[in-house]
DNA sequence: CAATTATTCAATAGAGTTATTGAATATGAT
DNA sequence: ATCATATTCAATAACTCTATTGAATAATTG
């Protein structure tokens, strides 16, 4: 094998790799799927595609052993292969957010049109000790992991549970990632509701990720 | 606008940047590149594809804002728009290295083939004061950056300058990364020498981003 | 200004990607 | 076993990507 032969053969298979994770949908269910594992019709609804279609995609992440499968009976339950696939997915993200002025404007658009504060980052609240972490998202979700000292009220029940929250500390409410709005929504209730509220961006990966940097 | 309409837009936007990194010729003129600026040509040289079609795979990763171009009087020099570039980049090789088992078994086919040693990595010499560092890229490479301490002894340069290199170290070459053969070569030479060489994996900027984490 | 060289542009054919449709398969419940 | 439900498979049409070709443009040299 001579040197253009193992060059062709090394970037040709990475690019395989990227082609994977290079569509809107497969992106969506990467970052979704992070949150833990979710079964087609799930990944399906969550994404706004046919389960024909969303079937289709996993089977392309799968095949490029992006995610791993698990029987549970009638279900298929798909999660992420390893910390490394959210990686790429993460400086994707962020090299995306720095060089692209659509998505920047795009961001900049929705927090001005629904007046959000601009959301504070979770290194800003690790040394307080008044503020109270809310995980908004599904139970499942924070049971497959969650932020040290966060407590779970999915986003339903905020509104029965309102007593569990202290009134005087911030409330920082935080749910699936930058995407997702369900932090931005509890943000919203606890305002009315007379709470000191806001969200952070970031999810449990990139929590957990920027913890094993350490 | 939307959570859909929001969604869409930002996930189809990130996969644009995915697509413009999901073809073997642009994931190897990014790894090219990354060493320094470098005109149309010497990218279809290294590449060994045509003027054009390296002209048109550059065009797509500058509309997407992954290169940046600097005009030198008749040439278009490209490099690197941003170090985040070279981390997707990393993060996606790093990924395929620990998913495909293709891809692992080509590298340890052409090592058995070649008998290369296994390399040796920055991290494991940097406290020894016996080793002694070789950049055998180009010199204008070594000029755009290079390793603390490391030597410009480009490869053609090598056999003419072996004075230049102490018997009684340990020397450690390297090249433009893991999937360059230059230092390879460079150890061939050392080895049959006299010298006691080895090679590191990693590239000028996997050094940099690593000491930047610090 | 004409010639030379580096790069880009435009058109195109072949290959690959995607959403949709409906059928096929597989699991668990009745 | 039969039925309902979850998922996958297969075929397809619309669309996108890529390498090639040769022409066009732009900067430099004689």
């Amino acid at each position: 094998m001579d040197k253009r032969e193992f060059k062709d053969i090394v970037y040709n298979e990475i690019s395989r790799i990227s082609k994977a994770m290079s569509n809107p949908n497969r992106l969506e269910i990467i970052d979704f799927i992070a949150n833990g594992e979710k079964c087609v019709e799930d990944i399906a609804l969550q994404t706004g595609i046919s389960i024909a279609n969303a079937s289709q995609h996993l089977q392309t992440l799968k095949r490029e052993r992006l995610v791993k499968t698990q029987k549970k009976g009638v279900y298929v339950c798909y999660s992420l292969a390893s910390n490394e696939v959210y990686l790429v997915w993460k400086s994707l993200r962020d090299l995306t957010l720095t060089i692209s002025p659509y998505i920047q404007d795009t961001i900049n658009e929705i927090r001005e049109y629904n007046k959000f504060d601009a959301p504070i980052t979770l290194d800003k609240i690790k040394e307080r000790n008044d503020v109270f972490l809310l995980d908004v998202r599904p139970k499942d979700e924070y049971d497959k992991g969650h932020i040290l000292n966060a407590l779970s009220l999915p986003i339903d029940e905020l509104n029965d549970r309102l007593n569990e929250i202290p009134k005087d500390k911030l409330v920082i409410a935080y749910c699936r990632g930058m995407f997702c709005s369900i932090a931005d929504e509890a943000v919203k209730i606890l305002h009315t509701e007379g709470y000191n509220a806001k969200k952070i961006e970031e999810s449990v990966l990139d929590y957990q990720l920027s913890e094993n940097d350490k």
